[in-house]
DNA sequence: TTACATGTAATTATTATAGTTACATGTAAG
DNA sequence: CTTACATGTAACTATAATAATTACATGTAA
């Protein structure tokens, strides 16, 4: 079980969205750097756009960011993307036996523990941008 | 899409062997407070005997912890369940265009970013244990 | 009108999960 | 030895999510 790759495509897009500023960043250009159907991209643009993450036109090719660089957080993308819900990383299993002690108190012991795993994983996404990735990817193609 | 609901039924027998330690832990009376069939239990239970966290025999009823309550973390529970591969909680689209700069770079990139995240996330974990969480099954119960 | 762009739905195949059923093997008591 | 009950495991079913593909609607510009 794993977060979905849209995550990681998201990343993708945005970066090269970025990294081909003076070129025309249609979806046709994008699937062909992340290897997958424009389809694919399109429907991630989608849910990148209606985050307020990137501008773009029916009909008019041509992605642009729509904030800055370093204003767009890991954290952003994952959450634009929903590849998780809200503190529901985890599953916890329903209707323990209320008639024990640990099956009535289960769930609301250890979903702050969970939440709390959740919120760390992420933080970290908050604290890297585009603009690290950029960084990254510059560092490895020297 | 989340993390098998495994772990937290892990957490919840583990748990009740500790607060049934006078009685006779089967796998139906853990099932009994889970609220699942007996064969999920056993299921999970030789997971959890596999990875040393538990003692069962055939044939004979009851399980026991075989490690103190204070030295079992989530964590343990997390990895002998195996909700999660090592270094896979986030999958990463595959096959990327090396002929692109984004292409050949961005797995590299991100995935020590998705490392740094998993690894935060499983830190909580590790500094939780069974003893903690009957701690918090007590304060609950007062 | 045509060519090309975005946007979305439907379909298919695969995988993982959750739950159930069936049955094999082991233990202990009578 | 038989019976009752325990652990252990496989197979099956249903569901949901993912990933990929195809088809088509709508929009723009020449």
């Amino acid at each position: 079980m794993s977060i979905s790759s849209r995550f990681s495509v998201g990343i993708h897009i945005l970066t090269l969205i970025e990294l081909n500023k003076d070129g025309v960043s249609s979806s046709e250009f994008l699937a062909g750097s992340v290897n997958t159907n424009p389809a694919v991209i399109r429907k991630i643009m989608g849910m990148l756009k209606k985050a307020g993450l990137i501008k773009v036109q029916p009909g008019i090719a041509g992605a642009e960011l729509a904030k800055d660089l370093s204003d767009i957080t890991l954290l952003d993308v994952y959450k634009a993307v929903h590849v998780v819900r809200d503190n529901e990383l985890f599953s916890i299993h329903e209707n323990p036996n209320p008639n024990c002690t640990v099956g009535r108190n289960i769930q609301n012991t250890i979903e702050p523990i969970f939440f709390k795993a959740q919120t760390a994983l992420e933080k970290v996404l908050e604290n890297v941008t585009i603009e690290d990735v950029i960084k990254g990817i510059n560092e490895k193609e020297k």
